[in-house]
RNA sequence: GCCGAUGUAGCUCAAUGGUAGAGCAAUUGAUUUGUAAUCAAUAGGUUGGGGGUUCAACUCCCUUCAUCGGCUCCA
């Protein structure tokens, strides 16, 4: 018998018996076979002590690899499972699987996990790890499954095998004392796992569903060696610095209030500079992009509301009427309607089509108070809110310049890395199947033209339409979706939307709503952790510190800013009495992107000493040398 | 909303059930300074709100509000 293993380099090698994936990796390197945790036969991934019985491409995954990670936080969620279990003997066990940085495990017990219990089961983790024990695989039909958990008694055990097939052929892993139901692979041994964290606990729902038991979820991440825990540990820290809330207070750029309300923005002067420059940017842009800017009411009539179907579908977000003369107003929590009757004010051609609505238009959404978050998440908050009304034919020309304008846009902030979703139609959607295939096609299309990279989220979709989101991720990598592109088969139709065609009769025209930044909350949250503070200079509400070094430059100082005013910078003056170290420190503290340092010498010759920020001292020049010099970094 | 943690001066944080404190910031004065903190004085508090236990509560209990970390939901 002969057994050839291809790498993936293309090299071959031959076995005259079946090997397990660990001696091929021991075969070509010690070192390999030390730092790998699992491997793909074929595509499949295995164990390593899975035995290779025939012709196969082997590809060996350490931790560096996503599937190599995956497993080995998936083993250190087991082995958490098997210490919880030894610790807590009444403790249910539930699912665990790994995420994005780290692993979960979710179990049943009446009480929440201390600080203290999370340390003793990480004790008692490191514990099992030093007793070596082998994760060993076994195959069993589904009646055996159930057999084995009913005796454990682990009953979500045996509501998670309901779902199985019968006939499915079910695999459960053991290490130790402890057996779990489970797919694989894992690690071969308890040893692998070196550095553990066990990082948090909170409640998490039976299966995702409010409706179910609230469970109690450990999380917690591992490493092979301590040095990674140790930076991983220490890049949580550094985010935590880029945190837009600390950074919101830190640069004064706005406040929540207790009294004001929850969810509920102050927008200091420096973050409403800020805001002011995101804004009008977004203005030109959109009227350079053949947008036509409206405004609208922050209120709107129960009649409204009804006839959009809001009260109906989305009366949860929505905040209790107010009363006028009788008549019932609500707060808006979207836009669309009130620009749709712009749209309906008029009579349209087909020749008017494509006709873009836009309005940084803002909604209040009730939002139930444990989800807030900083600005991400608020009560009150402006979309970057635009409206496409076209015709079928305009469909395709209209989403892909939205696709290209959004991402530039976001490119001119800065950010370079996007996640991009496609949502399909969901259960229970309004409109036509052909409608909505036309639509999807014609996103898909899009982004597959442009060359992007997109997962498709099933059925994600609104119940009114397909849609493109675009997400971009936070200081600790949670992804906050900004752009926003959905096509509604719902409104057009129950407002009645139309325009007359080239048969000169009247036609239904195709709605896009679409967000850019999303709101202008969110994107400045994002903004700030991306960029930590440091915003790009045409963003900084300050760009210039002019630091007199003594009293006596306080009249050359007042000149020069209003020279660089007068040129279009914005600038202040440290006047006070204070050392230039002192001064220098609260400029850079304040992340102000220059400053210019005037002593006796530069008024004198009159020139200025310019500073770049965290870069330090670029020497002494004109003040027309200076101005060319920071407008260069814009 | 649910599970848990937290809430003390503008900010960052101290204080066994026994007189609420420090640093920074602020104000006033002195200092006139050369690339990330000059010195001194002053002022600043119903310890998130309400209730309770106690001779005595920042500290213990109840309740409520907010924030933080998650879950569910979402721009």
């Amino acid at each position: 018998m002969n057994i050839s293993v291809t790498l993936p380099d293309g090299s071959i090698r031959e076995y005259d018996k079946p090997v397990s994936a660990l001696a091929v990796a021991e075969d070509i390197s010690p070192r390999l076979a030390d730092a790998s945790v699992c491997a793909e036969l074929d595509g499949k991934l295995i164990d390593l002590n899975h035995i290779i019985d025939h012709d196969a491409t082997l590809v060996l995954h350490t931790f560096k690899s996503e599937a190599g990670k995956e497993t080995y936080w998936h083993s250190t969620a087991h082995l958490m499972a098997q210490a919880v279990k030894q610790l807590f003997p009444d403790v249910l066990v539930t699912i665990g699987p790994a995420i994005e940085q780290g692993f979960y495990y979710d179990f049943d017990r009446d009480a929440s996990f201390t600080d203290e219990e999370l340390l003793q089961i990480e004790k008692r983790m490191h514990e099992l790890c030093a007793q070596a024990l082998p994760y060993t695989r076994t195959e069993l039909s589904k009646a055996e499954a159930i057999k084995l958990f009913s005796d454990m008694g682990e009953s979500y055990k045996l509501e998670l095998l309901d779902a199985i097939p019968d006939a499915d052929i079910i695999s459960s892993y053991r290490q130790g004392d402890f057996v779990d139901l489970c797919r694989g692979p894992h690690v071969h041994n308890t040893t692998k796992i070196k550095a553990i964290k066990l990082l948090k606990t909170s409640g998490a729902y039976w299966r995702g569903d409010e409706k179910n038991k609230m469970l109690k979820r450990i999380y917690g991440i591992s490493f092979p060696t301590n040095k990674e825990l140790n930076e991983y540990m220490l890049f949580l820290e550094e985010a935590a610095k880029r945190d837009h809330r600390k950074l919101g207070k830190d640069l004064d750029l706005f406040s929540m209030n207790d009294e004001v309300g929850p969810g509920l923005v102050l927008w200091h002067p420096n973050g409403a500079m800020i805001r002011h420059l995101i804004e009008s940017y977004w203005k030109e842009e959109h009227l350079r992009k053949g947008y036509k800017l409206v405004y609208t009411p922050h209120v709107g009539r129960s009649n409204l509301w009804e006839t959009s179907g809001h009260l109906g579908f989305y009366n949860e977000s929505m905040y209790s009427p107010m009363e006028v003369e009788g008549q019932d107003y609500y707060i808006k929590p979207m836009n669309c309607p009130f620009h749709i009757h712009i749209y309906n004010a008029n009579h349209h051609s087909y020749r008017e089509l494509p006709i873009r609505l836009a309005e940084l238009g803002t909604v209040y959404r009730f939002e139930r108070s444990g989800v807030l978050h900083g600005l991400m998440r608020v009560r009150g908050f402006t979309q970057d809110d635009a409206h496409i009304i076209c015709t079928p034919e305009q469909l395709d020309n209209e989403v892909e310049k939205l696709i290209v304008f959004s991402l530039d846009m976001l490119k001119h902030f800065g950010f370079k890395d996007f996640m991009i979703y496609l949502s399909t139609q969901p259960e229970g959607s309004v409109g036509e199947k052909e409608d909505w295939d036309k639509a999807t096609n014609s996103l898909a299309a899009s982004l597959t033209k442009l060359g992007l990279e997109y997962s498709v989220d099933e059925g994600g979709g609104a119940f009114y339409g397909p849609k493109i989101d675009i997400k971009i991720k936070d200081a600790i990598g949670r992804a906050w979706q900004c752009t926003t592109i959905q096509f509604d088969f719902n409104l057009p139709k129950r407002f009645n939307m139309q325009y007359i065609g080239a048969d000169n009769t009247a036609h239904q025209p195709f709605m896009i709503h679409r967000a850019v930044l999303g709101s202008v909350e969110r994107f400045f949250a994002t903004l700030l952790e991306y960029h930590g503070g440091n915003l790009p200079i045409w963003l900084a509400p300050t760009q210039v510190m002019l630091i007199p070094i003594t009293d006596g430059q306080l009249d050359y100082a007042n000149e020069l800013m209003e020279r660089m005013q007068q040129s279009g910078l914005r600038c202040e003056i440290d006047p006070r009495s204070e050392k230039m170290g002192y001064k220098i420190r609260e400029a850079e503290l304040k992340k102000i992107p220059f400053m210019c340092i005037v002593g006796k010498n530069e008024a004198a010759n009159g020139q200025v000493t310019l500073r770049q920020h965290t870069k330090g001292d670029l020497g002494t020049m004109d003040l027309d040398t200076a101005i060319a010099t920071i407008n260069s970094h814009a």
